[in-house]
DNA sequence: TTTCGTGCAAAGTTTTTGCAGGTCT
DNA sequence: AGACCTGCAAAAACTTTGCACGAAA
C-alpha cells in the first residue's frame, strides 16, 4: 500500500528519470518505493531485502540496488550516511525538513533531532567562511537515548540492524 | 625532527600503551610519531607512506598501520572521519581544540573551522535529549573556500589527497 | 529497433585476521 | 622465557564493472 505522499514524490522520480533519459522499470519501480516507505536508515543489502518482501516475484539484484539508490542520491532524494563499520547507510529525503542524527556507540542505533538553532548556526558559520553550503551532516555519537530514559539498549548487542 | 609539543604527547600516548600492556615497538613509534606530525588528514596508506618516508630503514607494514591506529582511536588519540569513497581518514586530536570540517565537493579538500556558537549549540541540543553526548562531527559540504575565493580549486580533479 | 537496464559473476577497494617467526619486558 | 607484535598472505566486507540477454521507449 502506497499513500499519498510517497505516491506523489514516486512521481517525482519517475519524471527526473525520464528527463534524464533514464528507464522506469519495474525493479527501479519496487526499490524507489521501497526506500520510501521505509522509516528507517537502510544500507543496499537491507533495501534488497526489503524489496524482496514487498515483491517476492520480481527479481532484483544487489547490483540494481546499488545503481538506483546511486541516481537516487544523484537527484536529491536520498542521502548517504557514512558509518563507522560496514559501508554506508541511506535515507530517505522526500521533502524532509532536515535532521541531524545521534548515534548510540553502544549499539549502533540512529535517532534523529532537528534544532533551528543549530541550523542557523552552521548557515551562519558557513557563511562567515564564505563557502557556499550545500549540505551538511552533524552527528553526535555517545549513549543512547533509551539507554539514558531507561538503563537498557532496546537493540541488543549484536543488532545493529533494525528493519522491521 | 620531533619539537616539543609532539614530543610531550608522544610520551602520553607510550604511557597509554605500557598502561594497557601493550608494547611500544619501533613500528608504534614511528607511525604515531609520523601521524602528530601530519597536519592533514590521512588514510593508513598515506600514513604507511608518510612514515616509511621518515624513515626507510624501518619496516613496516600496512597491517601494523591499521592495528595501531585503532589502538589511537581507542585512546582518543586520533579521530576517523568518514568519507564518501574509499576508507577513513584520520587526524591527530593531540589536545587540539575541536573543530568541524568543511569538504568541498568538487575536489574533496578538507578545511576546518571552529565556531564556538555551534558548539554550545550542539551542547544544548544534546542536553535537551538527555543524550550523554561523548563526541559529535560535523561536515559542511559544498563548494571550496579556495574556489569561491579564486574561482579555482587549488586540488585538481584528480588530486584529491595532498600529503605534503 | 534502438537504447538502456538487469542479472550474474568477476574484479576492485579497503580493512581484518590467522599464523609463524621476531621483539619487547 | 613469556607475552605480545609484525609481516605476509589470505579472507572479509562492501561496491563497482563487463558482458550478454531482456525490457522500455
Amino acid at each position: 500500500m502506497v499513500h499519498g505522499a510517497v505516491r506523489a514524490e514516486l512521481e517525482t522520480v519517475k519524471a527526473h528519470f525520464k528527463k534524464d533519459g533514464l528507464r522506469w522499470t519495474q525493479q527501479r519501480e519496487l526499490i524507489v518505493e521501497t526506500a520510501f516507505l521505509t522509516h528507517e536508515h537502510f544500507s543496499a543489502e537491507q533495501l534488497l531485502e526489503l524489496t524482496r518482501l514487498r515483491a517476492p516475484e520480481a527479481t532484483v539484484h544487489l547490483a540494481t540496488v546499488y545503481r538506483t539508490v546511486q541516481v537516487l542520491e544523484e537527484g536529491g532524494f536520498v542521502e548517504g550516511l557514512e558509518v563507522e563499520k560496514g559501508g554506508r547507510l541511506f535515507e530517505h529525503v522526500l521533502g524532509h525538513e532536515h535532521h541531524d542524527h545521534v548515534i548510540c556507540l553502544e549499539c549502533g542505533h540512529i535517532s534523529e533531532f532537528h534544532d533551528e538553532v543549530l541550523e542557523q548556526g552552521k548557515e551562519f558559520a558557513a557563511k562567515k567562511l564564505g563557502f557556499e553550503m550545500r549540505r551538511h551532516s552533524l552527528r553526535i555519537y555517545g549513549s543512547c537515548i533509551a539507554l539514558a530514559r531507561d538503563g537498557v539498549c532496546p537493540n541488543a548487542p549484536a543488532a545493529a540492524n533494525k528493519n522491521t
